[in-house]
DNA sequence: ATATGTGCAAATCCTTTGCATAGAA
DNA sequence: TTCTATGCAAAGGATTTGCACATAT
């Protein structure tokens, strides 16, 4: 399955994305795949109920979250947490780290291949990983 | 100025080190810097509040928000997002990262000498860093 | 005096929940 | 039918705010 690649996947695609996920797609759910799977971005659900009003989805809120939140457990999205304010869903769910604005917070993907870590400790012995998160924050230089 | 490396820092030191940052040192944030500053630790609002309470503080919970706001941006603590729950403030303001166990969601501080970044991509000419968070989560081995 | 800090309660913002209706298996 | 999903409004929890009173300069 190769999504996010050519052109906007279709329909067909994005069900058998969700089905593969465990996810069985309804129609406001390919509305949120439609949205999101087309190419690796950075949403708040905010973002994705009004995007989605505005092309005529009639998607409520609480679907959006439930939504949003049952894609994040199932793999279909990854949940980033970049500031306390509210969360971000992340369509590119590879291993990548972070670049973020910290004046307009805008987040930019840092591909693990530019990044090496040396030196990590060990992990316990009876602890395992469950993930890196690495957010280098940026602004503007003053001047 | 060394606190947290022998026994508890007595008011005056505290009071001096508020006032190196810029911060009027009154009795609630002398109550919380007193709290905070003898050793390392993450804590969040509500165990500040709590933990003030318990010995005898009359401290109200919004001049804890107020303390622990004003504190991370003048430097005396630093603010961490951890999870999109709460905020978490860190007393150690010297650079390192963070494991967290994502089960009890406990915090424990990584040196920066045990991990080496290799290959950071440059930053943008007209871009500075502000800050680089890496947080490691691990969890019991399932068994 | 004048500016700053504190405490209380109310307000705010994001997110979750309860429940009735709608849709799918 | 029986289970699952949706939508609305209300509830929930962390944090901020307005404002009167207290404290410091």
């Amino acid at each position: 399955m190769r999504l996010m690649n050519d052109s906007a996947p279709t329909p067909g695609m994005l069900a058998a994305h969700l089905a593969a996920h465990g996810v069985r797609p309804t129609a406001q759910r390919l509305q949120v795949a439609a949205l999101l799977l087309d190419r690796p971005q950075h949403v708040t659900a905010e973002q994705v109920l009004a995007r989605l009003r505005q092309v005529g989805s009639r998607i409520s809120k609480a679907t959006v979250y439930n939504t949003l939140n049952l894609f994040a457990a199932r793999g279909v999205l990854r949940q980033l947490v970049i500031d306390g304010d509210r969360a971000w869903f992340d369509s590119n769910v590879g291993p990548h780290y972070h670049f973020q604005d910290t004046e307009t917070g805008e987040l930019t993907d840092l591909p693990t291949s530019q990044v090496h870590f040396e030196n990590l400790p060990p992990v316990p012995a009876d602890m395992e990983y469950t993930g890196i998160d690495l957010v280098i924050r940026l602004r503007r230089r003053r001047g």
